[in-house]
DNA sequence: GGCTTTCGCTACGAGACGTAGCGTAATGCC
DNA sequence: GGCATTACGCTACGTCTCGTAGCGAAAGCC
């Protein structure tokens, strides 16, 4: 969350249970108001909390959204399938499924909006979101190595650039299929996608 | 733009030039401010004319930018390279150098994000920008067939399924790179991009 | 000239923002 | 147990933007 001084030993310490509080009061809110009609004094209400606390963690709206919706996505796990396609089509579903939640819809986009001039923002988003499921590339990539779906790669940057542009193109594809087309990204998408996405890869 | 109705023949007629000043005076504050600091107030003043007026003509903040930021994408157009893949790179890096300028970057996304709970501005974000566009997908498709470079479709419904699944991989990736990996889109990258693209479809 | 619609201007209530001030509650240190 | 320190809830406030209403003037068509 916030940088919390490592140095503030003495006096009552914040409560733990207000900032679960009020990231899941900004989830509901995301839910039932969308970005837009979001108010802070809401979500400070629905918390339990006074908006002055709320206001003493969180710098604004952005930052507030961006902590109460990267929590969605750490429940994405690389499943261990037997072969790279299954293994891509069971986390490109997972992510997929958690992308068609009103308040991962609503929320993330916006924040992305904001942080085209807030470079402080887009590192949040950066740390907190992007970069911690970036993960799931790396390790599907190596397990599809060691069993020889894959080739292993000539040179190390080469690879890191490869993982950014597969991270780019699943990322992408499905944030665009489901907020810009408004279509389900389903099983039958994510089939076709992934069979584009390997034999491009191979 | 907006639906004038057809049965205004008296009267007086609403000032062209002040469509286009509007619209030109909504990307400039675009640049300037972004989105969340963008007022309708400031743009009326940039623009020359009073807030009723604007109000007369766009419902809203979100049906303005949409208007504004469409007309960035019609000078997109399908180069004729001589083979698809230079055809592809030419097109995505039209795209991209489109899609890195600033009113571009924070005007599209926060749209598409205000869209997810507006059906109406969604629909016109597809109308005025997505399948304008598609076009460029079918000719660029049709043309590679017709020198023998892609198969024929089986069937019309999948191919349209197609045609849908590579605007998004192409929309999609290209979006995530420039605003979420913050990265440029450049030649380096679109080429990469491409021949995992195109080796997918073949 | 008469009719109709648009335009610029001013003013207004409503709502959200972000902050300040105050008294109270919870912890660590002596 | 007492003290310093920090967090908390509450109230109140000035500021900004929103979106609309009302008015007189301007610009077209018959």
């Amino acid at each position: 969350m916030q940088s919390r001084s490592p140095a503030s030993r003495t006096g009552r310490p914040r409560s733990a249970a207000a900032d679960a509080a009020i990231l899941a009061a900004t989830r509901a809110a995301l839910v039932e108001l969308g970005w837009s009609k979001l108010t802070l004094g809401d979500v400070a209400t629905r918390a339990g909390v006074a908006k002055t606390t709320l206001y003493r963690r969180w710098a604004g709206k952005n930052e507030l959204v961006v902590d109460a919706v990267a929590e969605l996505f750490d429940e994405l796990e690389l499943p261990d399938s037997g072969s790279l396609a299954s293994d891509i089509e069971g986390v490109v579903l997972q992510f997929a499924t958690i992308l068609a939640r009103p308040e991962a819809k609503s929320g993330l986009m916006a924040v992305v909006s904001e942080a085209t001039r807030d470079d402080a923002l887009r590192e949040r988003i950066r740390a907190s979101v992007v970069e911690r499921q970036k993960r799931l590339v790396l390790e599907g990539r190596s397990r599809a190595q060691a069993r020889g779906e894959l080739p292993p790669e000539p040179d190390p940057e080469s690879a890191a650039r490869t993982a950014d542009l597969i991270f780019d193109m699943v990322a992408g594809a499905v944030v665009h299929r489901t907020l810009v087309s408004a279509e389900p990204a389903d099983e039958e998408w994510v089939r076709g996608f992934t069979r584009v996405l390997l034999q491009g890869l191979a």
